[in-house]
DNA sequence: CGTTCAGTTGACTAAGGTCAATTCCCGTGG
DNA sequence: CCACGGGAATTGACCTTAGTCAACTGAACG
């Protein structure tokens, strides 16, 4: 919860009676790995909050999943596409770890908007971080190749580096384990 | 300017004189073909309603182009990624028709948001569509092939096949437009 | 120890990229 | 009205790179 707090503090002003009303409207939920925070065909109804853990989307093309995007500790987990239009979701979200997270339901987000003074500034903000971070991965597919998108990876995300398996990265990068650990051996023998 | 009025109204109620304040803060802007709304270094300063006409938003990648996005008469053009945090552009948008825009700077957007009552709903209505379909083309990029893509654009879009030379449907769908010709000949042979 | 699964490697295939030549289309000017 | 020019689109030959299938290695775990 205090990763939480000090998050939202650093993203709009809240005053302590608005603290107190936050530390309501969020539950706790604990997911073991492999357990799935929403899955493919559910309606989102939760926006979460990764106090520890991580999480990967992914959708499901006859049989083998690709992964759209890791989540860790500090960043909002909510599929917006199913979560606005309250229609069902076509990707899934998984913890890959042991992960707490707090969840805020629809109604109690509602009411954060509405009571808390900048509670629409925050809403504002955090689907803006969301949106940029796609459309940046979208440029990322037109302009970058598979060993440039797995090295800006490397380089944006050092840590999950080591906590996500490759054939996940691999996923994400957009093509087949095999080949991005093709790609790898090159890199290393370039270097 | 009617196309205008007629797309907020079908978005969010607004009263006459809304309506009124509304006209004034929009101002038209008449771009030829080939002209840019937004060229890639400046800092997006407007949002632009189209009321007739074809747009394209393109990065460049040292020398060749790569076309992002198409948004044509009814829709609005932005780039928010620039827009939002008042950053240089790293796209441009050009006007690929003759195209008639009615443009609203960021100060009037401001005051279109406190003045009008659903000001702010229509501001994140406008952004949540732009976020929803970028997500849905990066999809498309992990799920769906080169030739599936064309053809989703072709559904998506079939008045657009018409206006828009195929090399900047090549560069949307993110091919060569030497490889889009042959699948299009493969296309048709298939048929 | 044997099972399991991630990761690597090899041989081959498929598909898009590259380079270059050719054709097509359309507008312009003689 | 026709000839020419220029850009778009097509086509061919060849290259590069990821996909596929399958075998193998290696580490983790019971």
């Amino acid at each position: 919860m205090d990763k939480l707090i000090g998050t939202i503090k650093y993203l709009i002003r809240i005053s302590e009676n608005e603290e107190i009303l936050i530390k309501k409207l969020f539950k706790p939920l604990q997911l073991k790995s492999g357990d799935y925070f929403l899955e493919e065909g559910q309606v989102c109804r939760h926006v979460g909050f990764i106090e520890q853990g991580l999480m990967r989307y992914h959708m499901n093309n006859d049989g083998n999943q690709k992964t759209l995007y890791f989540s860790k500790e500090g960043g909002f987990v909510c599929n917006y596409q199913s979560f606005l239009p309250r229609e069902p979701s076509n990707t899934s979200i998984q913890a890959i770890e042991d992960t707490a997270l707090q969840i805020i339901s629809r109604e109690n987000l509602q009411r954060l908007y509405s009571e808390i003074a900048e509670g629409e500034k925050l809403g504002r903000l955090a689907i803006e971080d969301v949106f940029l971070s796609s459309i940046q991965q979208l440029k990322s597919f037109y302009k970058d190749s598979p060993a440039a998108r797995y090295q800006l990876f490397l380089q944006a995300y050092p840590d999950l580096a080591q906590r996500i398996p490759q054939y996940h990265i691999a996923s994400y990068v957009g093509i087949k384990p095999q080949s991005l650990s093709r790609i790898r051996k090159k890199l290393v023998a370039e270097r």
